[in-house]
RNA sequence: GGGCGCGUAGCUCAGCGGGAGAGCGCCCGCUUCACACGCGGGAGGUCGCUGGUUCAAUCCCAGCCGCGCCCACCA
């Protein structure tokens, strides 16, 4: 055993092994209790990026943690078939090539991202592999394969039955750039700057003319009426009399609805319907007509008249010069407001009014909602269940098509007499009519749509299989924040729906990992720091502690440093390890006798208490930095200091000790550093089981009493090391100083004198709080006994370096 | 506009009612027979600002200032 530890090759080794050996897969058969977790389905277009590690990370915590305490505990890896997104990086790889979605057609499209998902698809698992994660890999699951697909007709087949899923013709976000609807999670506010134009609409009968203010002059061709707020003074007297839209020329009736912000620009408002979501909404509620000016490609309709088949911009230039000509452009002026944008393409959105397909939410929903009120669905951190519910109380139909060729098709079938079939095969005839000549609707499913149903498609959902019976409902789920509406919300619903109960009972919103200058970290942006680099230059075992160590709040910067305390740590467990395999027999029983000895297990057990309420709490980064001061402070500075005078002396019964703490302290690491802690494991002469996977510790309990014996140690080591004088210590105390501090290697400062000082200061605070009437009468009793105990302690220091 | 979170040592972050902490970095000293990815010693902080509650406030409350994120149909 080299001085240094290399975990390159040592990790890839017990990799092999593990999987090999059948140590991360689940069975139904096993009559353990179950413990599941499920991974959030990567995009097969992805490569392992930050987020994913420290995620995996949490959840191989858990899932080996689960492993060594006996549970039979699946943890079941896939991918997600990321419909728009893989049919993005299709679209751009054909233009390459010179080529459109077009040129191929559907079929030969379709078949082309298959083969992509071939080629690439093994990526991000080979990657989760390098990290350590104890995937059941054997379950792959992708949701496009067939088992999966017939799970998400059936989803759409049962909303359809009852009600829930439907065609309609509503407002939709249209993005340009994916040709395509998506759904309002799927759309970012982006403050841009803008013009606000003031264009007078005059009244019909000359009387006068009303102003509005529109930052999209070009719309007002869609324009359908005026509305104002009916508690508006100023426009009570217009309500239900017409104006006529300028440049369109058609007449308009002013309208009173109380969604008017009287505020806003001259409190009236250009009602659109056809192409503004509020606007909509007011033309549903007054029976108005709903043009479209705007068509799919963003240039103007057959229905704006003289302006047909021109762009927006320059029916806006044409527009606003006709305005001014007829002095009816009051004011342009500089706005700034938030607008919709697609956070896929970045494109500016276009709400248009389309037939699609729709899930109406709020009646679904309410069993989730109860879930999460009334604690079945619990979160960390807490305050998430609440954003979820706020989200839930709030939500809106869902419109579910996507104009893609790349997702699960809508099952559908239409025939020529417009009845429309439903059906989770393609059918022979229309069920309405018999008409055998069926089309299937063009459109694809949301991504999303199918990812809801994660946790028990993948069990075999909609079939009874043993796996679905055994292994739902599941335990948790973790995930970061951002998908916690699109994703985490949805599957909550769909199981209470399909399956009668929760998905998981605890989900794990994890930090988010920023760049080190604070933004965002992502590829565009060039902050992006690719975890596989961190494991082949650290290990792995060091990259899944650093990023569990600096995952402790919401948000928090990338430091390399974490890593690099991670390889240390690891780095000390195998030189520690040296020291105490080095020499050591088989066969010699451990019997901890010696006061640091029952200290260090005393030590062991309240460490592991610790540790385990911080993995069942996701508290990460609280249980690695436990495990750091356990390894470097605990064990390595003061247990393994103080017994080696015995162990240069040959004693066999204090290496015994020393490797049965050493075989605790592996255990306990080995769920955050599984490989190191293998490795080690592996030259333990006589440990318990074969590998380290297999077991967690029982708490040794006999000695909590050694464990303040090495405080008056700890507190004489410190004294002497500021001041060179060494209060009085019994012999075991002695005994651990001197093989511990090393007095003739030390040259200690020898200031006494600033070393009486800092004690005289302690004492002269103490005396003055104890002075306090008000403290000693109102301060809790243990507080005051504590300043007491304090102050005594102080005194007898300043006594034993001659104060 | 609504919500969540964060401002503590040069950096990344713990602590969240009674003596300001860790890791890294920095300075000094050590090739000490497990480990220089180490050991020992040390410097460095009006705990964002202003009020309030309390015997006591980095910690609780209120208001500011600065930063990050989520949600949002004021055109």
């Amino acid at each position: 055993m080299e001085p240094l530890y290399r975990p390159q090759g040592v990790e890839e080794r017990w990799q092999g092994t593990w999987e090999d050996e059948g140590l991360y897969a689940a069975h139904a058969d096993d009559a353990r209790e179950t413990f599941v977790i499920c991974l959030p389905p990567p995009n097969v277009t992805d490569r392992l990026h930050m987020g994913h590690a420290l995620n995996a990370s949490c959840q191989d915590v858990l899932i080996r943690w689960h492993r060594m305490r006996g549970f039979n505990a699946l943890w079941q890896p896939g991918y997600d078939h990321a419909s728009i997104a893989l049919q993005a990086v299709m679209v751009r790889r054909l233009a390459a090539e010179g080529l459109t979605r077009q040129d191929l057609g559907r079929d030969a499209f379709v078949e082309r991202c298959f083969a992509f998902i071939r080629d690439y698809g093994g990526q991000i698992m080979g990657q989760l592999r390098s990290l350590g994660a104890s995937l059941d890999y054997r379950r792959h699951r992708f949701t496009m394969d067939e088992g999966y697909t017939r799970a998400v007709m059936r989803f759409f087949v049962h909303l359809a039955e009852k009600g829930y899923v439907y065609r309609g013709t509503r407002i939709v976000n249209w993005c340009p750039g994916c040709a395509s609807t998506v759904s309002d999670l799927e759309v970012d506010h982006i403050e841009v700057d803008d013009t606000l134009n003031w264009i007078r609409y005059p009244l019909a009968d000359g009387s006068g003319h009303v102003t509005i203010a529109t930052v999209r002059p070009p719309t007002m061709l869609g324009d359908v009426a005026v509305a104002v707020h009916p508690a508006d003074e100023r426009y009570r007297d217009l309500v239900g009399r017409e104006v006529i839209v300028p440049v369109a020329g058609r007449r308009v009736p002013v309208i009173a609805d109380e969604r008017v912000e009287r505020g806003f620009g001259t409190g009236a408002l250009k009602v659109t319907p056809g192409h503004d979501p509020l606007d909509w909404e007011l033309g549903r509620t007054h029976g108005l007509p709903e043009p479209m000016v705007i068509g799919l490609d963003g240039r103007m309709t057959d229905e704006a008249g003289e302006f047909t088949g021109m762009t927006q911009s320059d029916a806006e230039e044409l527009i606003l010069a006709r305005l001014k000509e007829q002095g009816l452009l009051e004011k342009r002026e500089h706005y700034r407001h938030a607008v919709g944008h697609c956070n896929r393409s970045g494109d500016r959105i276009e709400p248009l009014v389309l037939l699609q397909w729709w899930c109406e939410m709020e009646e679904l929903v309410q069993p989730a909602i109860a879930a999460l009120r009334d604690g079945r669905v619990r979160s960390k951190p807490g305050q998430q269940t609440n954003v979820m519910l706020s989200y839930l109380e709030n939500i809106r139909p869902w419109c579910v098509s996507r104009q893609l060729w790349w997702g699960h098709r809508i099952p559908v079938w239409y025939c020529p007499n417009g009845h429309e079939t439903i059906a989770e095969r393609a059918p022979s005839a229309c069920a309405s009519c018999g008409n055998g000549e069926l089309r299937q609707d063009e459109d694809v499913l949301d991504t999303w749509f199918s990812s809801a149903l994660w946790p028990f498609a993948t069990l075999g959902w909609p079939d009874p299989t043993p796996d679905l019976d055994r292994f739902y409902p599941g335990d948790v789920c973790s995930t970061g924040r951002d998908i916690n509406f699109l994703w985490v919300s949805r599957m909550i619903w769909a199981g209470l729906e399909l399956m009668g109960d929760i998905p998981f009972s605890a989900v794990n919103y994890h930090a988010m990992i920023l760049a080190p200058d604070g933004r965002r970290m992502s590829k565009s942006l060039g902050t992006g720091i690719d975890p596989t680099t961190l494991i082949d230059e650290h290990g792995a075992d060091a990259t899944r502690y650093g990023l569990l160590k600096m995952s402790s709040s919401q948000d928090v910067r990338f430091s390399v440093g974490a890593i690099e305390e991670g390889r240390k740590l690891a780095n000390k467990l195998w030189n520690v390890s040296r020291l105490l395999l080095s020499d050591a027999d088989p066969g010699i029983e451990a019997r901890p006798a010696a006061v640091e000895e029952r200290w260090i297990l005393a030590r062991l057990d309240r460490v592991q208490a610790e540790v385990e309420d911080h993995f069942a709490a996701f508290d990460f980064a609280h249980a690695a930095q436990a495990l750091y001061h356990l390894t470097f402070g605990d064990f390595c500075s003061w247990y393994a200091e103080s017994i080696k005078p015995r162990l240069a002396a040959g004693d066999a019964q204090a290496r015994a000790t020393a490797l049965a703490a050493l075989e605790r302290l592996l255990a306990l690491l080995h769920p955050v550093m599984p490989h190191v802690t293998e490795e080690i494991w592996s030259h333990l002469p006589d440990r318990q089981t074969r590998l380290i996977v297999a077991l967690w510790p029982q708490p040794d309990g006999r000695f909590a009493e050694a464990e303040a014996a090495l405080d008056r140690v700890h507190e004489a080591a410190a004294i002497f090391r500021r001041s060179g004088v060494l209060p009085a210590l019994d012999r075991d105390e002695k005994r651990i100083f001197d093989a511990v501090v090393r007095p003739e290697r030390q040259r200690a400062n020898g200031n006494v004198e600033a070393e009486r000082g800092r004690l005289r200061e302690e004492i002269a605070r103490g005396e003055r709080m104890l002075a306090n009437d008000r403290f000693v009468r109102n301060a809790p009793a243990e507080v005051v006994n504590a300043e007491r105990t304090k102050l005594e302690r102080y005194r007898s220091e300043l006594d034993a370096i001659g104060g």
